[in-house]
DNA sequence: CTCTTTATGATACGACCGTACCATATTGGT
DNA sequence: ACCAATATGGTACGGTCGTATCATAAAGAG
């Protein structure tokens, strides 16, 4: 056998370029000419690692959802260990945000991918994200423990809140793609409701 | 000269086509002869009318947010006159969520114009919504006037609330059209923050 | 009634895109 | 050392898409 390449490492670099340049050119407008060339490769080849645009477009998707996972992670650990739920929330939030050029791209193109499983039902099949309430789970259960240790208000549904959360940085996070907002605009939104849910002078040390 | 047909009429008329069979099959999938057959005419016709796809597309953005501005105003008007601010609010709200197939398409539709103008800047230029803070302003200025009638809490920023309110109502649009949460679920989560900013008993007698 | 302008139709062209096919270099197995 | 399987490249094919071109029916103006 030839040059004994690592497959899964060959299909990330490229998937890697898939992202960059529907990042660039948009998610619509990418070919797998468009791929090749960002990868430094034959169109050949992209085709022999994925078969057919489908699959390379859903192991994009895979990837992309993949490298913000880890990204969410990262920024988690970088708020020190235990940092207690409100620091933690806004942690997750404001990783969600499109702040620099790399979340800018995964916002982009996970609202692409959303938008095109609306009427593509072999995507909208796809996993999407490892379940999408995932993260909302995980913010109601911050916002309860808040609770229970006296951090939060009792009277805020949980749940509901977790929910309003997620969504309004969805949605701001789209305005901010789009010009219409600032990261620090939506920020403030965002620290308002955190202020409202959570009990003041309860801001985590290593954030402010 | 001929048959002395309504320029504009027909505009309207192919604009239409475009917005069904996108809303069908994607803006992105569809082709200039797919709306000639939808509306009923040669793809020669739709070139006459507009001459190019772009214009066509732009067009077509102009004519569904004219279409839904139409709409929200229908539902105002439904709730009766001077319905009080928490009944206006709640109209506009909900007259956004997706939940029959006009608003579905044209949440759909909306969303990918919105996507494409991040990377298409002719999109970007095109006036999009005329002013999309015109919706923000407009629920600032009813939760500012319920606040002075002391129908709203005092201590609720009224901007901000307003922004919070549009930025959730838009994301659980998209959920709903993803499939993700009910028109129900939606809703609540909507009625709890009217319930807290908005003072208890306060609903309006043609809502519920 | 003809003429000229407007409205509509049929079709052709060039480009691009995804895919398939053919060719060939590389290297592990025996 | 040679064979065979794997890895990579070059290129061609069929289809579709936006646009352009040619043709013609319809109808007000004189």
């Amino acid at each position: 056998m030839p040059k004994r390449v690592d497959h899964d490492e060959r299909r990330t670099q490229i998937a890697e370029a898939l992202i960059q340049v529907a990042g660039r050119q948009g998610l619509h407008a990418v070919g797998m000419r468009d791929v090749a060339a960002e990868a430094g490769v034959s169109l050949r080849l992209v085709q022999y690692y994925f078969q057919t645009k489908e699959k390379l477009l859903f192991h994009g998707l895979q990837h992309l959802t993949d490298r913000f996972t880890a990204r969410v992670g990262a920024r988690l650990a970088a708020t020190g260990q235990d940092p207690g739920p409100r620091a933690t929330i806004e942690a997750l939030l404001l990783a969600s945000l499109p702040t620099d050029e790399e979340s800018r791209t995964f916002h982009l193109l996970y609202s692409s991918y959303s938008i095109l499983s609306v009427t593509d039902e072999a995507l909208a099949a796809q996993p999407f994200i490892d379940n999408p309430d995932a993260a909302e789970n995980a913010l109601t259960q911050l916002i309860q423990q808040a609770q229970e240790t006296g951090q939060a208000d009792d009277g805020a549904d949980a749940r509901t809140e977790a929910i309003s959360l997620l969504a309004m940085t969805a949605t701001m996070g789209t305005s901010i793609l789009v010009g219409q907002r600032t990261p620090e605009s939506a920020t403030a939104v965002l620290q308002y409701h955190l202020d409202r849910i959570f009990n003041s002078s309860q801001t985590s040390p290593t954030t402010r």
